[in-house]
DNA sequence: ATCGTTGTCGATAACGTTTTCCATGGTTAG
DNA sequence: CTAACCATGGAAAACGTTATCGACAACGAT
């Protein structure tokens, strides 16, 4: 606690014999200072085990050198994202801060605004915003970049994956293998990214000269009870569905349990398609044929758009969209 | 960016026509103000919609109000535990900035202590250090805790949980289904968690009055690849276990996947039984018995008692070993 | 009237940096 | 021999807070 407090600057310059602007100089690499001075504040610095004080550099630069990831809830996408954010910011000079909103959905949507307005510009020097819920403008001088948005690309640099041809590509691959009554669990009404996965379903099965069934498409919520009930539903009704589209993995794992409990078994009685391809679909029972999307690829990429952001640099476009691709496992099987 | 800079406690107290120290009053709910000063500033404040700079204060308090947390790598242990403590975290006045190494075991396991040596008392007022491998003494000011240390309860507080009689649990579990031939997939050897996993095995089998076969003890070192090769090795060498009690839940998912590779089935051919109980081992297939570790509980508690540390509060016992328990799932089964 | 008291408020010195600008001495050119 | 220059170093003002302490008014009590 209070043995020696902390080795600062002005010691450094006192043992050294030079000031405290000298050693400054030589912490940032400034010109000006010769090679016999350097040589020896360097020593004093090693000697005193001296590190600059982050908190008064920010104070004086106004730049924190930490960046604020915000998620509304770690769940199996955010921590995949995670990862890749982790990844992207080591040896990058920034420091990472996540805050977990802790899946309050009772919150107005409100939380991310005052979060980003209480820490911008002095303890975050930029964000990610995972699935921002309003469109809310930039804090004037903190860089935001949002990670697969609510409303779609809105005037935020954004991240996200090509969702319509995801969807397409599941559904096409439903149809190849003979399936008919192909039903569709739904995400969230309020993310675009889930509508438009809903609209490749729609596509695909119209091009395929499918009339959509309204019956077949069901809420899942991206919550793993809604969906479940929903399947269930889906399974007990007349004329139950062959397959079942789900709009994220979760739904689809669900609905798998849904299924069984059923006592109908996955691909023989039903295949299902998931969509995201997180860590948890391969591990499942059976893997689960889904759609993948670079989930940890976007958490880099989103971090590499932000500091170009912070630091004035030349970012490229400004709304990237990655590939997505379907990955066939277990959980799907041809129709006889 | 150079619209309005940023509204600072000075454009406060000029706009309400009282000087700075008595605005810093009104936001610290000091004593010495007026009842109609106060409502005056704090209108002003609104109307502002001034935010008091996080630096500045830290640098004035010499308290940040941010907490570390280091994880060597993001696998899902140290997810679940991150799970945690961002709730723990929520509401307590403090961020949560996660440090992840980026599994480099290249390091020479000092990256703690300088992450540590860095950040402490300048970034981080306190930090959680997840499975912390050297038994780095406490950096003078910051209050640390630890996680499932490598070299068990150091002079550090420590979180851990009840490794050795989980173990126990585990084997005894497969010794009640009649098993005799049981293998350990050990975890890495510098753990002493790990350690205490293989001695609940070797003591439950002793009271079983089994001789341990040193053929049946292998290297898992907690990776899915050295695992699965391991588990390869035990089952095509004569004489194959009927069981494996693993480490880890991702020791056991590899030994899994080895055994369905060689065309054995699980748990009808074999019989496996993890330790940690993530979430990935009750989706996995088949869902595996495993021992729980509550791992979000810890996460929990390391926060919770880093903030009575940091706060000076009275902390309870330094070392708190939490429960384990067994869950069985469907990856074993009685010998017939 | 005088003297504490109490209740408000403000000047100011920190906190630990970085940067700008000036002073100094030595060196070179004219 | 002087003028101009360069290389090096330091003084001091910021950055936005908070805490200490003194000033000053109003007020009741002597």
């Amino acid at each position: 606690m209070q043995p020696s407090s902390r080795v600062t600057i002005r010691d450094v310059a006192a043992r050294a014999g030079v000031s405290v602007a000298t050693v400054s100089k030589v912490i940032n690499e400034r010109y000006g200072v010769s090679a016999a001075t350097l040589a020896r504040v360097r020593a004093v610095i090693e000697e005193l085990g001296y590190e600059a004080s982050l908190v008064a550099q920010s104070l004086r630069n106004h730049r924190t050198n930490v960046i604020g990831i915000l998620v509304a809830d770690l769940e199996p996408f955010s921590t995949e994202l995670l990862k890749g954010a982790a990844d992207a910011i080591r040896g990058s000079g920034f420091e990472l801060v996540v805050y977990s909103a802790g899946g309050r959905t009772g919150d107005p949507a409100g939380w991310e605004k005052r979060y980003l307005s209480r820490l911008s510009g002095t303890l975050v020097d930029g964000a990610v915003l995972v699935t921002p819920a309003v469109s809310l403008e930039a804090v004037p001088g903190t860089p935001v970049v949002a990670v697969d948005p609510h409303t779609g690309p809105s005037h935020l640099p954004t991240i996200d994956s090509d969702n319509l041809r995801g969807a397409q590509l599941a559904t096409e691959h439903l149809l190849e293998l003979g399936h008919r009554r192909i039903a569709f669990l739904s995400g969230r009404p309020d993310l675009q990214s889930a509508e438009l996965r809903k609209t490749g379903y729609l596509r695909a099965l119209a091009a395929a000269g499918i009339a959509p069934d309204e019956a077949l498409i069901r809420d899942g919520a991206y919550d793993p009870e809604v969906s479940a009930a929903s399947a269930h539903e889906l399974l007990t009704g007349p004329d139950r569905p062959t397959a079942v589209f789900a709009a994220n993995d979760i739904s689809a794992i669900a609905t798998v349990g849904a299924a069984r409990e059923l006592g109908l078994t996955v691909p023989g009685d039903l295949s299902v398609v998931g969509f995201d391809n997180v860590p948890e679909s391969a591990l499942c029972s059976p893997p689960l044929t889904t759609v993948d999307q670079p989930i940890r690829e976007m958490g880099h990429r989103a971090i590499r758009m932000l500091i170009a952001l912070i630091n004035g640099d030349e970012v490229g476009p400004t709304h990237v969209t990655l590939d997505t691709g379907l990955v066939v496992r277990h959980s799907t099987r041809a129709l006889p």
